[in-house]
RNA sequence: GGGGCGGUAGUUCAAUUGGUUAGAGCACCGGCCUGUCACGCCGGAAGUUGCGGGUUCGAGUCCCGUCCGCCCCGCCA
């Protein structure tokens, strides 16, 4: 292979020496050759500035006629985006030209030799750091906006991220195992994509929502720590912060208890905070256990930065002459509030406006509140319906005071705690009622294993795999309510980032639980043979976690939206819009598949 | 499946009560310009007002339907 075949590609014999960050005064008189974008030009006739953009930084280079009359005359036919290779030699700037927004702006390049690389289109909008483009017409063209030094950034971020958890877990012995993408579909969970198989017409393969059961599988197979950094693939309606394929840190080890794995979870944060971000967080994590996190917060994930608290009147209405609060309790649902002390910047319009936003976006039956004014006196709606002691009640247990504003919700407790969990989240932030910590980095804990559907039935409270504390095994027969699980949240700044939980490794158990779930033991087989055999093969006990990568990133890079952390990112009714995807297929296609499109009836034309 | 906000030039926006030829900034194109970095000056081009239907003498504007983007509820172990 020779050296010598420079000049048959597009580069010629020129070579890219550096970066344009690179580009500073220690390099003054050196010949450099730099490649990239145009990313402005301004051109004065005489002398012509060209910004040249190289992975989101710029550096100013310089055309003039006593330089190179062909490149500077050459350099007027430039436009935004065209690709350059450039060769010159760094110059520094007079006192006055200095420009000190930009990291080169000591130095400029006096270009000597100019290498078109190719021609482009005019962007659709400029590739700066802000831009007010409408989100579809960034999606559209992503490409463009991924040029963006946002983007570019959060980009690098995701992928030292990657370098810091593969270096951790290696360290740990971790093994990085592939996992297959053509799975199986599982009845439980999420709503699978399906893939046909052309080998098998009629059957289909399901990209898997986790590997959960493969790594579980991975553990009796005799590989006693596991990891991969995975692709997941759920088919539900998106939101800011999920998307319809996502990554995962999933994570997998055998012989250990709850602890160790909590370790490596800690480990694998504290370091991914530092290596990619240069942000200290605090070992260990605080935890909170599931119910103080509901009775305090509202929520499963809370953010306790956030300095204001829900309070439980549940008892003090029971048996209440208000029937909207004795209803609730009465059907086994209960009575929270929010208290918001000097709350006078909350106006009567503000009050009516949450009440709106409540009853419409949350589905609250409305918003009761109390405003307590200078003079102590109650003004409320509802107040009148208060017997005396409730009243007492209610000021002692919420700490009422002049200036206070309570805000109730008699409801199921889900709803209950979900609206109030939202105001509590949005008027802490409103109000500045915050303690200015950066990051609140905390475990969830003690969950119950099994919760109440609507229905009254049972059902996991999170995946049906999740192995009970030892101390409540007895309890699967007697209060299946009761038994608590081994699994936990991590959550930072009240985004539910991952969770985990040690599984179950002994298949009577295992079994247990799909029976107190509600499946027919036949069933059970059906769908959980596999599992069930493989628990029967000798399975050690095991437990791990599952960490959402894209939202870690995204909370690491400040962002509130998944899609500026992906490159290529779905939009909220899952198209992507720079390939058009998802489209039609060749009839053909469909016939190697045994598949025909049926339109639903209201589509037919 | 439901609620909310939005859709006018490449882009960001404007357009009185339904009324003349739908305007402006930036971008773009042409010309000029030797120190700009939001370069400047002169000139120019650019529109299926998302799409379809309706009301009207007349629709960007009102009505109905539909598509698309975003936020949220449901859903997401």
């Amino acid at each position: 292979m020779s050296r010598e075949s420079g000049a048959r590609d597009a580069l010629g014999e020129l070579r890219r020496t550096h970066a344009a960050a690179e580009i500073t005064a220690s390099l003054v008189g050196s010949e450099v050759v730099l490649a990239g974008w145009v990313h402005k030009r301004r051109d004065h006739g005489g002398v012509i500035f060209v910004d040249l953009r190289d992975r989101g930084e710029l550096v100013q280079v310089v055309f003039r006629p006593d330089a190179s009359q062909e490149a500077h005359a050459r350099a007027g036919e430039l436009r935004s985006e065209y690709v350059l290779l450039v060769r010159g030699v760094v110059e520094r700037r007079s006192a006055e030209t200095v420009n000190p927004k930009l990291t080169t702006g000591e130095v400029e390049v006096e270009v000597t030799e100019l290498r078109l690389l190719n021609a482009a289109t005019p962007p659709p909008f400029p590739i700066e750091e802000e831009t007010d483009a409408d989100e579809s017409v960034r999606l559209r063209h992503r490409l463009h906006d991924l040029r963006r030094p946002p983007l570019q950034r959060a980009m690098r971020l995701r992928h030292a991220l990657y370098q810091s958890v593969r270096g951790v877990l290696a360290e740990r012995g971790f093994l990085e195992i592939e996992t297959p993408m053509l799975a199986k579909s599982t009845p439980e969970g999420a709503r699978d994509f399906l893939v046909p198989s052309r080998l098998h017409p009629g059957s289909f393969y399901a990209l898997p929502q986790s590997p959960q059961i493969m790594k579980q599988m991975l553990m009796i197979a005799g590989f006693d720590r596991y990891f991969q950094i995975v692709r997941c693939f759920r088919d539900e309606d998106l939101r800011a912060d999920r998307q319809p394929e996502f990554t995962q840190i999933d994570l997998e080890m055998a012989f250990v208890g709850i602890e160790e794995v909590l370790e490596v979870l800690e480990e694998v944060m504290v370091r991914g905070f530092r290596e990619a971000a240069g942000i200290e967080i605090e070992r260990n994590f605080r935890r909170i256990p599931h119910a103080e996190a509901m009775a305090r917060y509202g929520s499963d994930r809370p953010d306790t930065r956030i300095q204001l608290e829900l309070v439980d009147l549940t008892e003090s209405f029971r048996g209440s002459a208000f029937r909207a609060f004795r209803a609730a309790v009465d059907g086994g649902g209960i009575v929270k509030c929010l208290p918001i002390h000097d709350a006078q910047d909350l106006s009567r319009g503000d009050i009516d406006r949450l009440e709106g936003f409540v009853k419409k976006e949350l589905g609250a039956r409305g918003l009761a509140w109390i405003r307590v004014n200078e003079d102590a006196e109650w003004q409320s709606p509802i107040v009148k319906f208060f017997s005396d002691e409730e009243r007492v009640a209610v000021a002692e247990k919420t700490g009422a005071r002049p200036g206070s504003l309570l805000f109730f919700q008699a409801d199921q407790a889900s709803r209950a705690n979900g609206v109030l969990s939202r105001l509590r989240t949005d008027l802490g932030q409103k109000l500045g009622r915050v303690d200015g910590r950066e990051w609140d980095v905390l475990f969830v804990v003690d969950f119950p294993l099994f919760e109440r559907a609507d229905d009254g039935s049972l059902t996991y409270a999170h995946q049906p795999f999740v192995a009970p504390l030892e101390e409540d095994l007895q309890l699967l027969d007697e209060a299946p309510e009761r038994v608590r699980g081994t699994h936990y949240d991590v959550v930072v700044n009240g985004v539910e980032l991952g969770s985990g939980s040690l599984r179950n490794h002994r298949s009577d158990v295992q079994r247990r639980i799909l029976e107190v779930l509600g499946y027919a033991k036949a069933d059970a087989e059906s769908r959980f043979g596999f599992l069930l055999n493989a628990l029967d093969a000798g399975a050690p006990p095991h437990g791990g976690f599952a960490f959402g990568y894209d939202r870690w990133a995204m909370v690491l890079a400040g962002l509130d939206s998944l899609r500026d952390v992906i490159a290529f990112p779905k939009t909220q009714r899952g198209q992507d819009l720079l390939m058009d995807a998802p489209g039609e297929v060749e009839s053909a296609q469909l016939d190697e598949l045994a598949l025909r499109i049926v339109r639903p009836p209201s589509e037919k034309s």
